[in-house]
DNA sequence: ATGGTTGCTTAGCAA
């Protein structure tokens, strides 16, 4: 079972790159960030006419998320449930095959001690609540997503510049250390320990693709089961190349899960 | 060097 994540950046400006990718790829499933569009915009036809079944949780101009499944997905859950009204559609969830599949859009943080560096590690603890109250470590489940902080100084192009900028402070990095304390593991990290250079978003700007001057910043953790069975993962850094790409690479990680797999 | 690029929406914001 492929399992796959992408921050499109606009799944209406994405949407010739997504079919594509999704037709190369062909992933069992494919967690969207930043659609930046309500459902009403969203490119039901097209993405079924590939084949998907999808659910989303969307908004105007910003934010949205959603997952592409060729099952259809069941028990959809927008948002946490957790009586914060905060206005912005950051979290969906779905059962897939028997798995718990979430896709995230952590808040980017803008600048360090700003509201919404505030918000950004109040949501981190919220998604932790939400893990611990819904779900449990022992059971089948992928938290996919773009979430905006870098683990490591492996995971930085350049630790001692990026050291204390947003993304790469020392509270971002104890607030995803805290959720993944949940009971979570990095997949590509586990895969590919050590490996320097392998990121998922490089800036539009100052060619810092070409370049490599990125971050890895999306990921797929998974729970011991899921951990367990994780036989692949990588980056498509070529989905990142060519005309009008997302500033994000698509993510994915391959478990030896069907679905009569039942724990 | 406070630059640079993209998307949404239409001048300014968020990333």
């Amino acid at each position: 079972m492929k399992i796959a994540t992408w921050n499109c950046n606009s799944v209406r400006a994405r949407q010739t790159r997504l079919l594509e990718w999704l037709a190369k790829a062909r992933p069992e499933v494919l967690c969207l960030q930043e659609l930046k569009c309500v459902e009403e915009d969203f490119p039901w036809a097209e993405l079924r006419q590939a084949g998907y079944h999808a659910a989303c949780n969307g908004q105007r101009t910003y934010n949205g998320v959603g997952i592409l499944s060729l099952e259809e997905p069941t028990e959809v859950l927008r948002g946490m449930d957790d009586g914060v009204d905060d206005g912005q559609a950051r979290l969906i969830a779905a059962n897939v095959a028997g798995v718990r599949i979430v896709s995230a859009y952590a808040p980017n943080g803008q600048a360090v001690g700003s509201p919404a560096y505030d918000y950004k590690l109040e949501w981190y603890g919220r998604l932790r609540r939400h893990l611990d109250l819904r779900h449990r470590p022992e059971r089948p489940l992928v938290l996919c997503g773009d979430f905006n902080v870098a683990a490591e100084p492996i995971d930085v192009y350049d630790p001692a510049q990026w050291d204390g900028q947003t993304m790469f402070t020392e509270p971002e990095r104890a607030a995803l250390r805290h959720l993944l304390g949940f009971g979570l593991t990095d997949t590509f990290r586990k895969l590919h320990p050590g490996e320097p250079g392998r990121f998922s978003w490089w800036d539009y700007r100052m060619l810092a693709f070409p370049k490599n001057r990125g971050l890895r910043i999306d990921y797929l953790f998974a729970t011991a089961p899921m951990a367990d069975r994780c036989q692949g993962a990588d980056i498509d850094r070529e989905a990142r190349k060519g005309a009008k790409p997302s500033d994000h690479a698509p993510v994915w990680a391959d478990f030896r899960w069907s679905t009569d797999s039942v724990l």
